[in-house]
DNA sequence: ACTTATTTTTAGTCTTGGCTAAAGTTGGCC
DNA sequence: GGCCAACTTTAGCCAAGACTAAAAATAAGT
């Protein structure tokens, strides 16, 4: 790995961990850091500083860091870059959603800014990737998400379309088995029939 | 750079220089090499040991270094992958063909066999990327290249398609400005008309 | 408040690849 | 055949990032 993509893949796992609350972005263990990049704890410690002089993250010894908003800019543009590889690989290549991740996780770090912008027009200017998360916009903010939840939070509706899939591998071909994927039509009606443990992690859009 | 890519580099460079000649797998120089890939030559002779401890290369000190049978297949692979993804940007993103080399450089590196079969698949199994250079087969033979050659080596003809070109960022542009592009159809006419020094460098297939 | 378990940081080492400077080869030219 | 210039390799050093082991700080329990 590059310096530069070694940099990225912690901005990315900063801003992962920081954001799994529904809240601001959060102070992040070492520990965390360390077991979510595969790495012992003194790596990240050596990381955390070489981003807190670039001005990406600050470090708080003994208690965590956080990306600064410069930090957090950046994270979004390697997170806009993953999901649009993620999209072009299932939508035009053909892979299935579980194949996808490593080989998007390689080509986020390509470094060209026309790239990912004629990717972005390629593609339709996608608001989703094929998991049902947004995709951030070049200047880092999200396109209206109205209406796009996890089948589980559905109160009264009558038609919703899957947006995205968060399931492992083998529920993805359980699903893929019962004719359940990207853009399918949902009724009511599948709210019973559909197994349970699926609901949260189907996300649809009522249209 | 990660460990892979750099042993890479160093295969396409001796591939690249090796066979500029139309002849075998040539004896390449330390020099040479160090200047191909922007480094001093001291790095090459350790980067060639490596190789050659790889079974990539073999090494005559003080002579240069070829590539082995095994490290022409991994070079081929390489090319295949760097071919592909140039035309994947030109045809289908609408980059220019003077913008995609460091691209294609980047994306060459994704390791992913899926992924080069599937690009492959997508594009329409080219025989050619846009510069006009053949683009190997997954097994490292080449297809069919009859017919296609410089328009400086054509001689009686009708009709000739611009299969690619090899110019620089300038004459592109210049070639650009007078309608000259890939599928252009070209009659002996535009042998006189066109800039001589152009012929040589623009790959065309009678048909 | 003290002790102890956990977490984090520091210290020191290894690997990989790059560099400069010096030493060793090769090959051409007188 | 000897000498000089060019090229190549070796030797020795630096940077980045990972690791282990040891030291420091936090937090929790009594």
């Amino acid at each position: 790995m590059s310096k530069t993509t070694h940099r990225e893949d912690h901005l990315k796992a900063l801003y992962a961990l920081g954001h799994s609350g529904a809240s601001e972005s959060e102070w992040v263990s070492t520990n965390q850091m360390a077991s979510h990049l595969g790495v012992k704890p003194p790596s990240v410690t050596a990381m955390v500083h070489v981003l807190t002089e670039l001005g990406w993250a600050e470090h708080r010894p003994y208690h965590g860091a956080r990306l600064t908003p410069a930090g957090e800019k950046l994270a979004l543009a390697l997170v806009r870059k993953h999901r649009l590889w993620e999209t072009f690989l299932v939508e035009r290549l053909g892979f299935e959603w579980d194949e996808v991740h490593d080989i998007a996780e390689q080509l986020e770090h390509v470094d060209s800014v026309a790239l990912v912008e004629r990717l972005d027009q390629y593609l339709g200017h996608p608001d989703v990737d094929p998991h049902g998360d947004p995709i951030p916009k070049a200047d880092g903010t999200f396109r209206n998400m109205e209406g796009v939840m996890p089948l589980s939070e559905l109160g009264e509706f009558e038609c919703a379309v899957v947006m995205g899939v968060k399931a492992n591998d083998q529920t993805l071909s359980a699903m893929r088995d019962r004719g359940l994927g990207l853009g399918s039509k949902l009724t009511k009606n599948d709210l019973v029939t559909l197994p349970q443990a699926w609901l949260p992690q189907v996300m649809v859009k009522t249209s």
